[in-house]
RNA sequence: GGAAGGAUGGCCGAGAGGUUGAAGGCGGCGGUCUCGAAAACCGUUAUACCGUGUUGAACGGUAUCGAGGGUUCGAAUCCCUCUCCUUCCGCCA
């Protein structure tokens, strides 16, 4: 959520800002509702305080013992009916203009480059090389349907399209691959792990920014006004949600693993084989808590955290920045690691990095109070997936394969895999 | 699922229709005292919004005692609904 001070007073400058995203937003219902809301709210706060005052004089005529004036009463009941058709009315304007507000996306930072698409994120970096096969590099879906460690059939059986049972080595991988994410973050990033509900109400959802405007993405419970998470940042970054930090405390960095639940609405066809595309995955979330002045630097030691799993891992991946056309909307400024997988020769997501500024704080309503002169303001939030789990066992099998299907285990599992060496 | 109780400021805890943003205590901050500290004493101690003003000084106003509605000239206080928490019974991992 956008300042509305910000939108009010310079409302050019955001609309300009926002332009860069690629589609026009017009700023005008929320101006206009903004506008007639002060209006109303100068008439009823003149109104209570005329009212205020009455009632103050009669409690001192009562306490003197002497007789109110029945005419006191009357017309100040005609105030106070007055003072209730207006409340209604502001009532009405309130939520109509958070509804504006909510809908307004982020503004970019100013070091975001312009663009339509993805085709215009640049790449920051790379770091490894893709590796050198001998022989034609099979998909991960092959690989792990032959070792029987993935059973794409049986998962669409159990549930439907985009669920998938994992078997075995399969499962072990998957489990060791999360653990190997968590103690990397807790021990050597200084991260504290959090486990959070799957669950989270409409609040919550509201305060990170996948609610009012992408409900349709979302699995929600029958009945009740909870929905499934789509990602740990929902819980994560709510820990905070209406709080007020101590300056010192900052920042805070928490991990935490969770599955993921997406619909996926709108992808019909895409990625349909293998785990890319799943409406559930598991998912391993760094988020953090900061000051605006270390925000930026923050983000990038985030994405270094993120970048460490694959380098540990020893796996080929580019960091590129996302353009203003292809920005979330919660996001001022994000990076994307996306990881090589030979059987496509293809970079693919495999975790995106971002800084939020004070967008979903103001939802949230998360602020920390100044060291300084105690004055309160909202945080930064930022987060990474650190990594998703599903895509990184994709893009283990896929690098590791070998020329007789099995898989090499990278050095740094095999203490999590029980010491094995191989899959086969 | 059944029964009972509860929700007040950073925390504990009064308040039971009328200058109550809310006693008292703890904690925090500033000060006096001290070589220093402790103790004692004095002072201070919320947030949001609107307006005037400034560029982030100050002042005025409004709202906020779990949430929403109602009664009333006036509600932390009375009534209704909801949410959450605690305890007991049942059930369950």
């Amino acid at each position: 959520m956008l300042d509305a001070k910000l939108i009010r007073e310079h409302s050019d400058l955001v609309k300009q800002k926002l332009s860069e995203r690629g589609r026009a937003i017009d700023l005008d219902p929320f101006l206009t509702l903004d506008k007639k809301r002060r209006e109303m709210l100068q008439e009823i706060e003149k109104l209570r305080f005329e009212r205020n005052q009455a009632s103050d004089n009669i409690a001192r005529i009562k306490k003197e013992k002497k007789e109110v004036p029945p005419d006191v009463f009357s017309s100040l009941k005609i105030s106070s009916q007055r003072i209730k058709v207006l409340e209604d009315e502001l009532k009405a304007v309130e939520p109509q203009i958070a509804d504006c507000l909510l809908t307004i996306p982020n503004i970019p930072h100013s070091s975001v480059p312009v663009g339509h698409s993805s085709d215009d994120n640049p790449e920051i970096r790379h770091w490894g090389s893709p590796p050198a096969f001998s022989f034609q590099p099979k998909p991960h879906w092959e690989i792990g349907e032959q070792l029987q460690i993935l059973d794409f059939n049986r998962g669409a059986k159990i549930t439907g399209a985009r669920f998938t049972l994992y078997r075995g080595a399969g499962a072990l991988l998957e489990r060791s691959l999360i653990n190997f994410m968590l103690d990397l973050h807790t021990r050597q990033h200084g991260y504290t792990e959090v486990l959070p509900p799957f669950m989270v109400n409409r609040q919550t959802m509201t305060g990170t920014g996948q609610l009012p405007k992408f409900e349709d993405d979302l699995f929600k419970i029958d009945g009740l006004d909870y929905f499934l998470i789509p990602t740990a940042e929902v819980p994560v970054t709510n820990i905070y949600q209406n709080e007020i930090l101590e300056e010192e405390s900052l920042p805070l960095y928490y991990a935490a693993y969770t599955p993921c639940f997406r619909k996926e609405a709108g992808s019909y066809g895409q990625d349909t084989r293998g785990l890319i595309r799943q409406h559930q995955f598991n998912k391993v979330e760094l988020v953090k808590f900061s000051t605006p002045e270390t925000s930026y630097a923050e983000l990038e030691s985030l994405l270094l955290n993120a970048e460490e799993v694959l380098k540990r891992l020893g796996i080929h991946y580019r960091v590129v920045c996302l353009c203003t056309g292809d920005l979330g909307f919660s996001s001022a400024k994000t990076y994307d690691i996306e990881v090589w997988l030979p059987s496509q020769k293809v970079y693919r997501e495999i975790s995106s990095c971002s800084n939020f500024e004070d967008f979903q704080a103001r939802r949230a309503s998360i602020r920390y109070r100044k060291k300084e002169n105690k004055k309160i303001e909202f945080v930064h939030t930022l987060n990474g997936s650190g990594l998703a789990v599903g895509r990184t066992l994709v893009a283990v099998l896929e690098n590791y394969q070998q020329e007789d299907g099995s898989i090499a285990v990278p050095e740094v599992l095999r203490p999590y895999m029980g010491g094995m060496e191989t899959i086969r």
